[in-house]
DNA sequence: GCACTTTTGACAATCATTCTCAATACGGTG
DNA sequence: CACCGTATTGAGAATGATTGTCAAAAGTGC
């Protein structure tokens, strides 16, 4: 698989077109700022397709989906393995982090307290250097 | 303070009431969910004032915000200490977690990014032992 | 009670997201 | 290549949470 496919959905040319949009940004971005992020380049998608696109890239594991502070779902292109973000507030710059102590953590905070079928999330917000 | 004052807000009595609605639950409830709860007790509450008194009580940090999957907006009464949740998936159950460890961790790792003001969301999800 | 500021509530307005459904594109098959 | 059955798309309507508006009502200090 390379970077712009579509995981393995029918690659249409809106669902290449989304894979690419994500592959050429670095931080995240919402449907709607994809949506006319495409329109600019000309390769027009529906506003619904890039929706449902997205949502199914994300249930692939292909993106990673998170909630901005407002709420809005915002994807980025990732590694397929489990990861945090570590997102600046500011410019969206993304660094992706590993934890294994917390991973660790959270299932024992988890399991000590009766709960199974256990998952989390876990981001960082900061200021980058050069937003400072 | 109470468990049932408004946070230092013009005690006013529907704020009275959206801070009662929230010590006398257990989990996390929607500004929707309190609005409905308010009604059916009788203590009706205008919509537009339980989203304006939430947010100020979370400003205030008298209550903790996060958002449920759909992005949806819930508040919990809490304790002023920073802390996590541990929320069962199906009944809404929440139990407060404490993890040193973590906040060392994410301080750590986001400086050694470079990153500045970090502040962080930690929330672990599971199925509770009554769900079972 | 009075003057002044804050808060409220009903309703309109936003905005992201989802739904609907007919038109279209795919992919495989003969 | 023509054809068929299914998956996908797009335009716009519908939904639902949240926020804005603004005149009326309530809290505060005097």
């Amino acid at each position: 698989m390379t970077s712009t496919d579509a995981g393995g959905l029918r690659p249409t040319k809106q669902r290449l077109a989304v894979a690419e949009a994500l592959a050429a940004t670095e931080g995240f971005q919402s449907a709607q700022e994809i949506h006319e992020l495409l329109g600019r380049r000309g390769e027009s998608v529906g506003l619904a397709t890039v929706y449902r696109t997205l949502q199914k890239l994300a249930e692939a594991g292909e993106v990673d989906m998170m909630r901005s502070e407002d709420g809005e779902a915002i994807y980025r292109r990732c590694s397929d393995s489990h990861h945090h973000h570590l997102v600046c507030r500011d410019c969206g710059r993304t660094v992706e982090v590993e934890g294994p102590a917390v991973e660790r953590w959270t299932s024992a905070i988890a399991e000590e307290h009766g709960f199974a079928d256990v998952s989390h999330t876990l981001e960082i917000f900061g200021t980058c250097r050069d937003c400072r």
